[in-house]
DNA sequence: ATTACAAATTGATACAAATCAAGAAAAGCC
DNA sequence: GGCTTTTCTTGATTTGTATCAATTTGTAAT
C-alpha cells in the first residue's frame, strides 16, 4: 500500500491542537477550555451503538474496540484504537457502533462544543480532522479487502503485520509485538473463529514466520515472509 | 441500524456548496472558480491506486466503483458512487483505491487548490465534507460486518436493501431496483463468487421475497422479509 | 501449593461456499 | 434477421472454515 504520505507530513495533527493547552485543557483560540478525564476498567463500554454523541474521546491509555451486533449476537469489530487516537469524531449526531474497552483505559473527553469552535476558529484543524478522517476510511476499506477476500492464514498474517506497523511508526520494535486483545477480540476482527485464529497462528509458527513466547506475546522471525504470506505469496 | 440523523439535516451538504455557482463553477468566497467536467465511457478507470491527488470529484451522472486489488488479482469492490457523491474527498496525499466507471459517466472535477480555499473561506464548508466524510466511513464499517459475519444470502439480501434504500432517499420507487453492475461486481462487492450470488437472488426469488423481470432489475415484493433476511432473522 | 476458572490449543466431523463444468439467456455486431 | 460473444444460471464436486468436543495452558483466589 501506501507508505509515503504527501499531505499529512506537512499539516498538524489532530493530537497537535488537543495538546495544545495544559493538561485537562485545550487552546480555543486565545482561551483555554477544560476537558473532562474518564478511567475505564477491562471490558466496561465507553458508549454503545444509539447514545447521542455528547463528546469525542481522545484516548490516553489502553485500548478500545469499535464493534457492530447482529440481532442474533454475531459481532464485528471495525477496530481497535490506540493511545493518541480519536474515537467518535464521526460525527453523525448518534454513535453508529458500540465501544468497548479492552484493559484499563484513560481517555479525554470533548465536549462536541468545543469541537465545533476548534473547528471553526482554530485554521488546521478542519484539515487535521478531515486528514484522520481520511486515514482511517482507507484503513477501513483496506479492512474490506482483508474480510472479502483473504484467506484465515492472510487475514491473520495481515493482522499481525498491522500491528508490527503501529509498532513502527511510534518507534517500537516492530518484531515484539504485543497482543492486548483475546483470541475471541481478534476473531471477530478478522471475521473467523477463535479456533481458525489459533490453528493459523500455530501454522505460522512451524513455518517459522513467528514464534509465540505467550499468548499475548509475538516475536516475528522473517518479516518479509510474514509480508507474503499478509497479501497470498507464500501457499 | 440509525434512521433518523441528528445533525446533518440542519447543516449544508458538501452538494450545497459544490452546486451554489452556476454550472461549472464554483463560488468561493465572493468569487467563483470554473470547474472541469470530465465524461468517462462503461469500464473506464478515473484514476487508479498510486496516483497523485490533484483532483476530488463529484458523479455527475452515472455509477463509479472504488475498488482494491490483490497482486493476484482478487478485487474487492469498496463502494459504489452515485449521483452527487464525491470520489478521492479522503485526501492522504495518493489515491490508495482505484475507481472505475461501472457505465457511461460524467464528473465535475474540482482541484484540490478549490477545496482548499472552501475550507479556509467558507464557512460550514468543512463541517459538510466531515459530515459526508463520516456518513461513509460509517457506511464501510457496516460493510464490514456484512463481509465478515454474515452468510452469502444475507449478504446479498443486505445489498438489495441498501439499494432500496438509496431510492427511498432519492424519491425513487423503494420496490423496483435497478443494478447497474455485473453479477461480477455484486460478487467482489461482497466477498462472493459470481455463482454464489446468482444463486441467492434464485433463493430470494422462490422464497417470493424478490422478482427478477431482468437481470439488472428486480422488484422486491416484502420489504419487511428482505429486512428479515439481511440479518438472519429468517432461516 | 492447591483448587477453581477462563482462555487457548488441538482433533474429528459437518457444512456453506468455492471450484469445476455445462447450458441458457442476453447483448453486440455484421 | 442470424451469428458471435459475453453474462447469467444451474448442477456436481471439492475444500476451507465452522462446529462440536476434549485437552492443555494460564491466571486468580484462597
Amino acid at each position: 500500500m501506501l507508505t509515503t504520505n504527501l499531505n499529512t507530513a506537512s499539516t498538524p495533527s489532530v493530537a497537535h491542537f488537543l495538546n495544545s493547552g495544559t493538561p485537562g485543557q485545550i487552546k480555543i483560540g486565545h482561551s483555554f477550555t477544560t476537558t473532562g478525564e474518564k478511567a475505564l476498567e477491562s471490558h466496561e463500554h465507553l458508549f454503545v451503538a444509539g447514545d447521542a454523541q455528547s463528546h469525542v474521546y481522545q484516548i490516553l491509555e489502553g485500548v478500545i474496540s469499535v464493534y457492530e451486533l447482529l440481532p442474533d449476537g454475531r459481532r464485528q469489530i471495525a477496530t481497535f484504537c490506540y493511545p493518541g487516537d480519536l474515537i467518535g469524531a464521526d460525527r453523525i449526531g448518534r454513535f453508529a457502533h458500540n465501544a468497548e474497552s479492552l484493559c484499563k483505559v484513560r481517555v479525554r473527553c470533548i465536549p462536541l462544543k468545543a469541537m465545533d469552535r476548534l473547528i471553526a476558529t482554530e485554521p488546521g484543524f478542519s484539515q487535521a480532522l478531515l486528514n484522520a478522517l481520511s486515514t482511517e476510511l482507507a484503513e477501513t476499506r483496506d479492512q474490506l479487502l482483508s474480510l472479502g477476500r483473504k484467506s484465515a492464514r492472510e487475514k491473520v498474517a495481515t493482522f499481525l503485520l498491522r500491528i508490527s506497523r503501529r509498532n513502527e511508526r511510534e518507534g517500537v520494535d516492530e518484531t515484539q509485538l504485543h497482543l492486548p486483545m483475546t483470541r475471541s477480540e481478534i476473531a471477530d476482527y478478522l471475521g473467523l473463529t477463535i479456533e481458525t485464529v489459533s490453528r493459523n497462528f500455530t501454522k505460522l509458527k512451524k513455518a517459522g514466520v513467528i514464534s509465540l513466547p505467550s499468548s499475548s506475546q509475538v516475536e516475528v522471525h522473517d518479516l518479509d515472509r510474514l509480508e507474503a504470506f499478509a497479501d497470498g505469496g507464500e501457499h
